[in-house]
DNA sequence: CCTGATTTACTCTCCGTTGGAGAATAAATC
DNA sequence: GATTTATTCTCCAACGGAGAGTAAATCAGG
C-alpha cells in the first residue's frame, strides 16, 4: 500500500461516514502538512472502491448556494484491515527505535 | 517520501553502518514482511544518496568464498530528519485511533 | 601461475502503476 | 445564464516489481 493511500484511508478513519473529497483533502493536509491534489485523490478512493476498502455513495444535494452533490466515502472493514496491516508493518520495523527518532521529530 | 523510503531508512537505522543491499532486503522482509526486490531497492538507496540522505561505501573484499564487495550505506542526519518528518506526519493522523486500528493489528 | 567454475552482490531493462498540477467539466442554486 | 461547489480528465514524469544480466571476488585443477 502506497503512503497515499494510508494518508487516505486514516482520513477516513478520522472524518467518518461524511467524508467526502474535500474534507478528505483538508484533513490531510491539515494534519499531516501534505498537500494533496484532487487527481491523485479521486484516482485513490476509486482505486480503494475496486479493491472493497471503500464504498461511495452520491450525497443529497445541500441547502446551499449551489454546487454539484458530495461523493461521500465510507471505509470498509476491508480498508481497515489493509491499513492496520500496512502500518503495523512500519510499526515492526520501528519497534524500539524511540530515541533514535524522538530527537528529529519536531 | 514513499513508504518504500520509509522502509529503507528505518532498515539502515536498524542495522547500522554495516548495513548492505542484501542485509537491507532481508531486515525488511523479516520485520515489516514485505519482500522487496533488487531493481528498486538499489534505485532507492540511489537516489536516498543522490539527496544526501545516506552516504554509501564500498567494504573491503571480505575472507569468505567469493563474490564481488559490498556497498555499505549509511544513514546521515538529513535522511533521520525526513524519516521522523515522514513517520510523524503518519502518526499525527493516527492520534488517538489506537482503538479502531488495535482490533485488527493482528 | 593461468583458466575457468563458483559465489556473492550489484546493475539494467522492460513495463505497468502511481502521483502531481491544474484545466475542464458536471451538477446544483439563484 | 451566472455562480458555486465538487469531481473528472489529461498529460507526463517518477516509482516499483520481476528477474535476467553483469561484475568482482575466491578457489581448484592442471
Amino acid at each position: 500500500m502506497s503512503d497515499l493511500e494510508q494518508l487516505v484511508l486514516l482520513a477516513l478513519l478520522r472524518i467518518g461516514p461524511d467524508a467526502y473529497g474535500i474534507t478528505i483533502a483538508e484533513e490531510i493536509a491539515g494534519r499531516a502538512g501534505r498537500e494533496v491534489s484532487f487527481g491523485p485523490l479521486y484516482k485513490v478512493l476509486n482505486r480503494l472502491e475496486l479493491q472493497g476498502m471503500v464504498k461511495s455513495r452520491l450525497g443529497d444535494p445541500t441547502p446551499e448556494r449551489g454546487g454539484r452533490r458530495k461523493r461521500h466515502y465510507e471505509l470498509q472493514a476491508a480498508g481497515r484491515r489493509a491499513l492496520a496491516k500496512s502500518l503495523g508493518a512500519i510499526d515492526r520495523l520501528r519497534r524500539g527505535l524511540g530515541a533514535e527518532l524522538a530527537r528529529e521529530a519536531r
